[in-house]
DNA sequence: CAACCGTGGCG
DNA sequence: TCGCCAAGGTT
């Protein structure tokens, strides 16, 4: 009756078995985290690793545990409290979430994924990682480790391409029927790809389906289609916005002009980044003409 | 859809 | 040393 050479259980069941195992104790993954506390940490964790992630998560959950905490908070404060985890304007559409939570929710986070898109900075992945691991709603959860896992395991290429909306079937075809391990599923399948299934070596040695993955069964060729550019970072002004930025944080007031002048030689380019900054909410200049985070 | 939006650690 | 990469979202 048993076929030796069918696995006993499906893709999705090893996987949580594996999560039971070998997953790392994460501050918001213990269990009584609620739904807000679990949104903030998604937020911090877009772009993000999760080791600069942490202490900042904790000084946040501990200052404003709830939405209407946030929502009374000055953007100046929030951008403070952000501190160096990078891409600033994500604190500012937190910031704006908590206000729309109070406003449109009363003051509590929906379980709903559309109702979570709809929010400032939640997007497809954001939204159901919150449903999901805030609420326990069972929910495909893709992100950038999800998607290369289904690259290899499902369809047998070293790499994942462009994110699709395909991508969310693809996962939700692997998940258990149970509800709840299908909650576990989620986080599995990120994990895996966080802790195993990596970018540049992947730990094939130690992988629970490696029996089963279509990469490796193919003799784990390598990316056939054109090398991903990387973003360049020197000199662009995501760098100088982020040293004007970082001039204002470091600043007890408002700062004159001049004071950014250090923080950037080329003018021109510093002109357009602090434009920029005043477009986007992040920075305010005063009545007499200097410049600060918004109050 | 490709470009843009920060920052820092690691191989 | 320096390119690669990290729980994306918005335009």
């Amino acid at each position: 009756m048993d076929d030796p050479a069918v696995p006993a259980s499906g893709i999705g069941d090893t996987l949580v078995d594996w999560y039971d195992t070998a997953a790392r104790d994460l501050p918001w993954r213990r269990p009584g985290v609620d739904p807000w506390a679990v949104l903030v940490s998604e937020v911090m964790l877009q772009q993000t690793p999760v080791a600069r992630v942490e202490p900042v998560w904790h000084a946040w959950v501990a200052r404003w545990p709830t939405p209407a905490d946030l929502a009374a908070a000055s953007p100046a404060e929030v951008i403070r409290a952000w501190g160096k985890l990078g891409y600033p304007r994500r604190a500012l559409r937190l910031r704006e979430t908590a206000v729309a939570l109070v406003e449109r929710h009363g003051g509590a986070v929906p379980a709903d994924v559309a109702a979570l898109e709809a929010l400032p900075g939640i997007g497809t992945y954001t939204a159901r990682a919150v449903a999901c691991f805030g609420h326990g709603r069972p929910q495909p959860v893709v992100d950038t480790n999800v998607r290369r896992v289904v690259a290899r395991l499902v369809h047998g290429r070293a790499e994942a391409g462009t994110a699709r909306a395909a991508d969310l079937a693809d996962v939700a075809a692997l998940a258990p029927a149970d509800r709840d391990r299908a909650v576990r599923f989620s986080v599995a399948a990120m994990e895996l790809g966080a802790l195993v299934c990596v970018a540049r070596t992947p730990r094939c040695a130690v992988c629970p389906v490696r029996d089963r993955c279509a990469w490796r069964l193919a003799g784990s060729p390598a990316a056939d289609g054109p090398p991903r550019r990387v973003q360049r970072f020197a000199g662009t002004d995501r760098q100088v916005r982020g040293r004007l930025l970082d001039v204002l944080r470091g600043a007890e007031g408002p700062v004159p002009a001049s004071a950014l002048d250090d923080a950037w030689g080329e003018a021109v380019q510093r002109g357009r980044c602090l434009d920029s900054l005043l477009a986007d909410g992040l920075v305010e200049q005063t009545a007499d003409g200097r410049f600060a985070l918004p109050a």
